[in-house]
DNA sequence: AAAGTATATTTGTACCTACAAATGTTGTTA
DNA sequence: TAACAACATTTGTAGGTACAAATATACTTT
């Protein structure tokens, strides 16, 4: 019996059911996008450090800016920017004003590849949705929101 | 602007909220379990393992079992199982039937540990749907079994 | 029975994550 | 100004994860 049949069979506890659905489909699409990403030779949270750089839309971003929007903060934001930097893809500077800080751009090369891997990701995001119409994905998202407070 | 503000206030394409969402949520399900075991020096993936080990009510488990039942398959089952070993939490013996086979038991230490964090994680997941009433917590199980398919 | 194939597990490597401690910088205050 | 606290990042360590290759055993076929 596997997971998804375990998950389907069993009187689990209501709470234990959804805790568990959450983390299986959260499981899956990170194995997706990995499987996107592998071409390209990006792991997910390096893709996702690119995108918040992205989004800086020019504005250079420090380490901690980037931990924020981080699916996961973590304390070695440090070392995924170091990968980033050996690929070209980024760059930092010490900030001149305050020496504490650091300042982290995405470079040409940075943005050109997200440019080819974009497309990439979100026909796997939208092949998630495909059996959802809009409602019941509003549904899921304020139902997640509210599990989050 | 932190993640949840992002989620929140960014225009994303709807695929691309929903799949952030179920990410975000999954990851803090995992940081409040986590929190719960960290007390009793157990990981996430560990005390899944003595779940399903328990689970098998006295039948012993090879590898393929476990990971089966895992929550992310990994191949390194062996690793995670050596670890249990090692605390006195599970018992391994080489099957004699077929050698290549490894029967895997939790130890009577593992039932009572886990009788012990078992409150603890409940309370965990009970936590989660405090604001969610039945029919909203159904909603979302389907959901997201009609994203896995 | 030897050779080849399938099965079950183990091991190696590279990367990611969490926590804590260390480092280096700036600001404050006695 | 020396000492101290606060801040921003880095580093160390112990786990977890994914992929691929290696090992060991059993089954099959000739």
């Amino acid at each position: 019996m596997n997971i998804e049949e375990h998950l389907n069979t069993s009187n689990l506890p209501v709470a234990r059911k959804l805790s568990l659905n959450i983390l299986v489909t959260a499981q899956l699409i990170e194995e997706k996008v990995a499987g996107a990403l592998k071409p390209f030779d990006l792991s997910i949270q390096q893709f996702n450090v690119l995108r918040i750089l992205r989004g800086q839309k020019g504005k250079p971003a420090n380490l901690s800016t980037i931990q924020e929007r981080m699916v996961s903060k973590m304390s070695n934001t440090t070392r995924l920017v170091d990968k980033l930097i050996a690929k070209d893809l980024a760059k930092r500077i010490i900030c001149k004003s305050n020496r504490r800080k650091v300042e982290i751009n995405i470079t040409e090369n940075g943005l050109q590849l997200l440019d080819k891997i974009d497309p990439k990701v979100d026909a796997v995001e939208n092949e998630l949705i495909k059996h959802l119409n809009r409602e019941e994905i509003e549904q899921i998202i304020n139902g997640l929101d509210e599990i989050r407070n």
